[in-house]
DNA sequence: CTCAATACGTTATAGCATAACATCGCCGCA
DNA sequence: TGCGGCGATGTTATGCTATAACGTATTGAG
């Protein structure tokens, strides 16, 4: 299991539920792999997971990937106070790897600015093949 | 319509039938929504559709971007040369613009390099509004 | 207590993508 | 000319991802 936050004591039932789920995967889960790893607690629907998923990235204790779309357990203490964070993805072994760098975001600020857009949020996903499992192949 | 490549005339009946829906779109279309404007055209089944998505965005002639699930002509003569591309997505008027950032491109290089991680591909998906619509709002 | 806000549960439905299999047309080659 | 490979196509069925719409339960402020 990843280097994680610790789980705030105000997280709701399904959310406490959710966020566990992905903190003890290895990598990215699907909505429907975590209601599946779920059912046992009384998760039956979709949506319940989805709606917890919704608050986790909310608050950045989650985050979507949008080029698997799957999720994974915040791996940074304090990403949330960053802006844009980026993910490498390994296509071998499916761990993610997650890490910010203010170069890239200051680059893209001034691009925003010179162009007059309002950037909102960013996401940056890397694919390939981590260390290991270059090496293997 | 954006700017765009000329259509290549190496390209089948399908795949030149969804090239043709993607430029003279002002905005990323789905899969559907292009099943929808070629049904007209004898267009029946999605995977007709993805398939020639498939080879434009193997082309570069198309790109995918994933926070949208949706698809757009590209829009530079030559970006399959380039490695990185970026997309700002408005949120308000759904335009995208298409630009590459060789520091962006050489910050994320030495990260990977450092890592051992050997990248395939990346997307870069900023979501924000544009000058106009940030200006509107 | 009452009201509003938020979470929850459930069913149904919408939207995105691919599996599997048959067919067709083209091109290189015997 | 006829065979055989290959890539594109057509079609049906299916699977995965996400949200709409509705009602109930819980909580906390005034
Ligand atoms: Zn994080
Ligand atoms: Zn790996
Ligand atoms: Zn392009
Ligand atoms: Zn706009």
């Amino acid at each position: 299991m990843a280097h994680s936050h610790e789980v705030p004591s105000d997280l709701t039932r399904n959310q406490g539920l959710v966020l566990g789920a992905l903190n003890h995967s290895e990598g990215p889960l699907s909505a429907y792999d975590i209601l599946d790893k779920l059912r046992g607690d009384g998760l039956r629907a979709p949506l319940q997971v989805y709606r917890a998923l919704d608050k986790l990235v909310e608050r950045g204790l989650a985050h979507r990937l949008e080029s698997l779309n799957a999720f994974v357990a915040c791996a940074d203490e304090h990403c949330h106070r960053k802006g844009l964070i980026a993910f490498a993805i390994c296509e071998g072994c499916g761990k993610v790897d997650e890490f910010a760098d203010a170069v890239i975001e200051e680059r893209l600020g001034d691009w925003a600015k010179a162009k007059g857009f309002k950037v909102e949020r960013t996401t940056m996903e890397i694919r390939g093949k981590c260390e290991t499992c270059a090496l293997a192949a």
